[in-house]
DNA sequence: CGTCCATTTGATGCAGGTCAATACCTGTGG
DNA sequence: CCACAGGTATTGACCTGCATCAAATGGACG
């Protein structure tokens, strides 16, 4: 649900890259939305129509089973994008994390280019390439590790693209990150509290969501794929 | 789509002799080549130089961690490809599950239709988002389903693609069925014993690895996605 | 018919889930 | 500035689904 829009000249950011910047008329191409926190970007199964780069904020994608359980596929955080489906539907339903907001390009002109523009055909072959990458490594981790392990991995990874200064400002809650890692809020709060104790990771000051790194050396072991 | 050559080369698990073949006869675009049960394909990391498809048997593509703990990505069967990347290595190690025949084509001749052909060039798009939705409803039966929908999912998937008069004759132990769906063996067989016991499925015989769907919609209740 | 695996089945353990209480941010209003 | 409310996080006690350990059984093939 949208709460204001506004149209903005598209800065060289990726999707610009991917060549849309030379099509007809940019500036009624990219417009910027920003939705509340918790809102929904758009749903399972609905039509494709607009590809996404955050802005900024954070979004979660996630899938249902029928009786509720919730799994979060990946979270999107500034510069990512997403929505670029191959297909004609959504696989995953998204939601902002906070509040966020993200500029949008109508999936149809891009398709019309990519028909007649190879270059821009492989650019999209590489998002989905990287986007199969996460989700084998998700793989990985949902089939064979441990919760700390899991927990590991996913502090390591938000710390590669969330901190800054040293500091990892997580945007999403426990139980958001306990269905990015298919365990319960309450086991990724005891291993994050075990690691605190063991003293690898602390918290700034009051904060439950500012983390500081303090042995990556542990980190990339429990980390490592193979 | 292309078909054509049935050169077999000498049984050797030397990809660089095949590759060494190949280049002394470029007219030749596709090979053929059997693998033993249980032998390698290619490795994880190795150069990404041949696309395979599967013309008889099934092959397993697999990841481990450190300590040894495996995880089966997917099993390709009759009819499959494997072995297409867009980098330039490997992600998964694939193995023949049973006596294995593939045919293959050098990679690169691949790559150098696709820069001219825009229409392959989407065909391996589209084959790209297919392994994708492939990952995704992996993380989702890994990170939140119970372990007899994990089994139900599976025999509903292989009853799909290796069903024959409504016979489901399965390659792989129950130690590779782990593996893909992140239990124990032991997990699996008694799993599959149970369902026995509810009539809901059945056994060819004496056989092991030969199942009858009994209860197709009380396996579609075990496995609906949303 | 004996050897070698694969599979099943049983007994037991434990990692992580569930239930429940407490503590802790954060925002609002007095 | 404090008080209170409502969501979020931590922590504890207990439970259970699946893993682990351990036989026993079965099937394939010499």
């Amino acid at each position: 649900m949208l709460m204001l829009s506004s149209v903005s000249l598209p800065r060289t950011h990726s999707l610009s890259e991917l060549g849309m910047r030379s099509e007809t008329n940019p500036m009624i191409n990219f417009s910027k939305y920003t939705y509340l926190r918790g809102s929904e970007i758009y749903g399972e199964k609905e039509s494709a129509d607009y590809v996404y780069q955050v802005k900024s904020g954070t979004v979660r994608s996630c899938k249902w089973l029928p009786d509720g359980r919730r799994l979060i596929g990946a979270f999107h955080v500034v510069g990512d994008i997403f929505g670029m489906e191959n297909g004609s539907t959504h696989r995953f339903t998204l939601q902002a994390v906070v509040d966020t907001t993200v500029r949008l390009i109508r999936r149809q002109s891009l398709n019309a280019i990519a028909e007649r523009d190879c270059k821009l055909s492989k650019q999209l072959l590489d998002m989905t390439t990287c986007n199969l990458k996460h989700a084998e490594d998700h793989v990985l981790l949902l089939g064979r590790k441990s919760s700390p392990e899991r927990v590991a991995a996913f502090i390591l990874e938000m710390d590669e693209r969330l901190a800054v200064a040293g500091i990892l400002t997580l945007p999403m809650s426990r139980r958001d990150i306990a269905d990015y890692l298919g365990l319960t809020l309450q086991t990724v709060s005891r291993s994050l509290s075990h690691m605190r104790e063991l003293g690898i990771l602390g918290f700034v000051g009051t904060s439950q969501r500012q983390i500081v790194l303090l042995d990556r050396q542990l980190f990339a072991g429990l980390d490592r794929q193979d």
